[in-house]
DNA sequence: ACAAGGGTAATTGTCGACAGTTTCCCTTGT
DNA sequence: ACAAGGGAAACTGTCGACAATTACCCTTGT
């Protein structure tokens, strides 16, 4: 059985490990709590430990994994408190990020960034009032969002620190029904005052966005 | 020559090596921009490449280096534009962690961190107006601020991946001599502010703190 | 039956060596 | 003199093995 079919230049084979894992750990593949074997991947993987210890540091660097001396990684936990946590931080840290993404943006990004929501919209699963996970990455609102800003720190801090652990919950948690369509409009409204270059509305709006997320999760975990 | 002279239980010889590298860039032994060369700082460390790799790793995810496949490793290099950036996010990350600073830290905290203060006030260079350059981690009044807010995400953000970049721009910049002790009673302020659990104000008092530094470096970087 | 202790198995930390890539320098040709 | 090409040296990526630590299980004693 071949794992690894990459042979492109300038990626290592501790790149596409990296990748897999992060996307494995995001969808639930890998579950929250459990403990890695560096043995055991690496047997999984055909690669060596040491490769394999390369991409689980880089992992730690998207805060998905914990480490312990002598003791090993184990994919991160976060108790209710600290998801909340999460979103207070993702309220000012993306609210100044969609402010300046709305200086920024170039009106090609924007039209981009359009159609976008309407691929959204044609989603099945969100006409029906169920869901709305997107893809990841570039096809991800609040990941292009970010980019959009042209802020190095906010891009590093939230695509690369915090995004994936995001998505995780995302994937574990869901979205309750009603709040799947509500979300959608909010991104439209966003976009379009990103698109009147009216930054001071586009930070609120964001901000409100992630806080009405925020509130449904608290919602939902009182009722558990 | 002796290097490492750790035998801890729980501290391995990776951890030893991090440390100590991460002054050195800090304080900028090992300057801005500069390529690391592994079989080097290996050899001058007397321990593998694979556990100097790990330390690598890890300076990587505090944010010192940069890493490029097939490259190597190279300390980072701020634009002035960036090092702005630091700033801003800053302020909005601090001056939050600062609200709940006032909300959450017990009065020994606060009575400590007074006392902190008044170590700082008895520094000679500070009385003669030229620095006000703090000791690390427990020692330095931002960090203390962002531990005493409880907040764990913003704790990893501000005392992890962004407390080492800061301070080797704060050594390798100084602070204008007026500076200093406008910052140093700035200081004073929030603490009172904290003290006297008014979340708000000490929010605002922070933030204003980090803005007024941003404006003293972006002066003296128009002036080069 | 349960707690404590010890010994074995499994796991992480560390090492040195080889393979693939990049970098540097020297040669060569115009 | 300078640009292009080639080869050697240095460096990063990857590997397998050993040492140190932890985890597990079984024995033993009360």
């Amino acid at each position: 059985m071949q794992i690894l079919t990459n042979t492109s230049p300038g990626i290592t084979r501790a790149d596409t490990v990296f990748t897999d894992i992060r996307q494995r750990i995001v969808e639930g593949n890998i579950l929250t709590g459990s403990k890695l074997s560096e043995p055991g991947l690496a047997k999984y993987y055909e690669i060596s430990r040491s490769t394999l210890r390369d991409a689980l540091s880089r992992l730690e660097g998207c805060g998905l994994l914990e480490r312990k001396a002598n003791i090993g990684y184990r994919v991160v936990t976060l108790s209710t408190e600290q998801l909340l946590e999460v979103f207070r931080v993702r309220e000012s840290l993306e609210g100044m990020a969609c402010r300046l993404a709305a200086k920024n943006m170039t009106s090609i990004q924007i039209a981009d960034l359009k159609k976008l929501l309407d691929v959204h919209n044609q989603n099945e699963s969100l006409k029906q009032g169920q869901a709305y996970i997107q893809e990841e990455g570039d096809l991800d609102f609040h990941f292009r969002i970010v980019m959009g800003s042209g802020n190095r720190l906010l891009i590093r801090l939230l695509c690369e620190e915090l995004y994936y652990l995001v998505r995780m919950y995302r994937y574990q948690f869901g979205m309750a029904s009603p709040r799947a369509k509500r979300a959608f409009s909010e991104h439209h409204h966003i976009i379009q005052a990103i698109e009147d270059k009216d930054g001071e509305l586009a930070e609120i709006l964001m901000r409100r966005h992630i806080s009405a997320s925020r509130k449904n999760v608290e919602k939902r975990m009182n009722t558990l």
